[in-house]
DNA sequence: CCTACCGATCGGTAGG
DNA sequence: CCTACCGATCGGTAGG
């Protein structure tokens, strides 16, 4: 039941925001009363908290997977990205929830991002300082600001696909499925301002032209 | 008088949300009653609808020195750039507003974001196009996908950057002044993104290696 | 898990 | 531009 509630709210959180849906709604869309959704929940704040808990633990149990596969090389920084993406495309909701609490709440979140944020950035920064030392990234990436900047695409890309993707297609494109036109760019964009165009043997084969 | 009261409401729905942002505390915050604000907006939806306009106002006096600006070539496409992260970090709330009713209202935003937005995504579209067929823009660039996608990051980027900022720069940075670190790299993946590394020049002189 | 009910606050109006 | 007031809805409680 605590699961039924925690998915509404997400749901109802996502489109409304949090002032935006009332624990009636809420409660409709489950099937109870309001008097009985305070029973799962004592209040309006202790079911945010578990939305958003929820989602960071499934996040949690995504990011080993995401990084096992991540080693160096081209393919693994693209597992990276396909890997995230998966992760808000399969339920924008979480792009949306997040953003909006990002929004409502910086000095709250500000915490929450340094602890299930940031360490993984720091892992994806390593391997590009790396990656770096080695010549297959530009030199010029600034790796935090990078993950920095790559996550708010995706995130904002996925939260409100509903109104640019239809912008772009003048066709029908129903509002609902994600354009993958959008994210194979988003891909594309993460990717090209990551490596170096060329292999660049830089000092093992010094064939000077 | 109504200008100052745009100007709070536009504060309070940045940070707050439409529906968290009460008119008794815009009205409040002018130094008014709240009648004597329903005077000026006859309803609090008017008041939503004079803050967009507004702010759409502004982004279309800008437009045109965006866009004259930018014939063609690298630095034109970094003014671009630099000029519409200017239009939002003069003024983070527009960028939190305009995210908050991308969220919020899609359907509403959808025709408003065809009617300011996608007329000079085409123009800077049809730059794109024509650089990649002088060969100095990566053939692989979406041109309306790549422009969304670039919007979407300075917007986002700068919209959350209170609480993104400071997770970068461990240390004291104010959640103020939006870190440059991050806008730089913004700028930086995007023409990184978006140009081919070498002049390359593909046919004018067939120089064989 | 329910019915019944609470004070507070919401957007908005009457009337001056 | 104000005071006074409206019905509706909010999150939450009592009590079973």
């Amino acid at each position: 039941m605590a699961a039924q509630i925690v998915e509404q709210a997400t749901r109802l959180f996502a489109a409304r925001g949090f002032v935006g849906a009332s624990l009636q709604d809420i409660a409709k869309a489950v099937g109870i009363r309001k008097p009985s959704l305070l029973y799962h929940f004592p209040s309006k704040d202790d079911l945010r908290r578990s939305v958003l808990e929820q989602m960071l633990e499934h996040w949690n149990e995504v990011v080993p997977k995401i990084l096992r596969a991540a080693t160096s090389g081209h393919e693994q920084f693209d597992a990276i990205g396909e890997e995230t993406i998966k992760f808000f495309s399969e339920d924008p909701d979480r792009a949306r929830v997040l953003l909006r609490e990002l929004l409502d709440r910086p000095d709250e979140m500000g915490p929450l991002v340094r602890k299930h944020v940031q360490p993984w950035t720091e892992v994806v920064a390593s391997y590009i300082r790396k990656g770096q030392a080695q010549g297959r990234v530009h030199p010029d990436v600034d790796p935090e600001a990078y993950v920095s900047a790559v996550i708010n695409l995706i995130l904002s890309t996925i939260a409100v696909h509903a109104v640019v993707g239809p912008v772009l297609g003048g066709e029908s494109s129903s509002s609902e499925a994600i354009q993958p036109r959008l994210l194979d760019e988003v891909l594309r964009v993460a990717r090209s301002a990551l490596f170096l165009p060329e292999p660049a043997t830089p000092a093992a084969l010094p064939r000077s032209s």
